[in-house]
DNA sequence: TTTTGATAATTTTGTTAAAATAGTCAGTTT
DNA sequence: AAACTGACTATTTTAACAAAATTATCAAAA
């Protein structure tokens, strides 16, 4: 990482956080090169200078997004008391985060089926930090005698972290995807608090 | 239903297994109303006799089929003997079902965002009667005492059927969308049956 | 009442041209 | 040399249109 410069550094960084106020109100195709350049007072010509395509730089921003939702919830995890504490932090970290950036994910909503492949390596790197994260808490737990031994922790992580993906808006709106409404977040939220406190006791003696 | 005569009736129906053929080789898309009469060796302007359109054939066969399903369903709920019994019935009754008609629902895989109304219809209509089916399945159990008392059932189970609508095929290919490919479904099965296990413990003392 | 051939209406597909935008590069500035 | 730009090219999107395929209708026949 950071092979440039530190004014390189800076200058990416600026060109980093106007894009993601370009791709947070107006989605990624609604974003020209263009207008995140005009926005800096700089030509496009130097955004290529910086980023080698526009998708590229879209990565780059999901990229430095991804990373701090993964700081926040680590620093989160490391004081966990209890493995449902642990499951609802990673719950609420996410939801907020969801919420937060709601807009900049226009792009998955409307590409939907073939996302490119760095995104799809992003959300891969997010789901295995998370993986890593929560499969830890798990072991412990289960060290402490506070849940059944699990032999295999990912195992459980992963079919947890799949059923609270699955849990969407109820039967009015069936019509759901992979994305949900900005409306229904909230609602959401509270299925997948009960998800877990039924999940956990599932794992207990 | 079926206030025409017994004749109607018949032809009905060989129209509606024509179309399923047609449907399950082809999907929707790509099967025409030509080619449907033609297999039964019929005008095309029949078919409009007996249906207004073709998605209202379409669905005509989604919900004979759905019928099927749920008869099916109902069936092996008849006689459970707990609670996680059911849940494996539910979930092995689908499983068949999706296994057997896969390609008919190549128009769901392509539609994706947009399907008709009508086909919204028939997938909430499913959705309510296995509510009711397994909502009587935990008042049940619950009333026996082998779960703790559950004030509203309907959104336990609402809540499991979502969580195992979210059950796909893990980090790889991660790329999934509403359906899943044909290779996954039985690893789909399986963590399923590993899903309910942990949820039905979640809801006992 | 059931069925059809002929025909109308609509949707899909393919073509093309224009406009918008992504992306490149020779050359200038620091 | 590193940072930067204006002018250029390449690609993608959009719109307009015609042709083909398909859905849907209907008057008349069986």
């Amino acid at each position: 990482m950071s092979s440039g410069s530190d004014q390189q550094d800076i200058k990416r960084e600026k060109i980093l956080e106007a894009a993601y106020q370009r791709f947070l109100h107006y989605g990624y195709s609604k974003t020209t090169m263009n207008e995140i350049a005009g926005d800096l007072s700089l030509s496009k010509a130097l955004l290529y200078y910086y980023f080698p395509d526009k998708s590229q730089l879209y990565t780059a921003v999901m990229r430095k997004l991804a990373g701090e939702y993964l700081d926040k919830l680590q620093n989160k995890l490391n004081k966990f008391t209890d493995l449902k504490e642990a499951f609802v932090s990673q719950i609420n970290t996410q939801h907020d985060f969801i919420v937060k950036n709601y807009n900049f994910f226009d792009f998955f909503r409307l590409n939907e089926q073939n996302l490119p492949d760095t995104i799809w390596e992003i959300i891969t790197e997010i789901h295995q930090a998370e993986m890593v994260l929560l499969s830890a808490a798990i072991q412990l737990e289960a060290e402490k005698g506070r849940i059944k031994p699990v032999n295999n922790p990912g195992e459980i992580v992963d079919l947890l972290l799949y059923a609270l993906h699955g849990v969407r808006v109820s039967a009015v709106s069936h019509k759901k995807v992979m994305f949900p409404q900005k409306e229904h977040l909230d609602e959401i939220h509270a299925k997948r608090l009960l998800l877990v406190d039924i999940f956990v006791k599932g794992l207990m003696y």
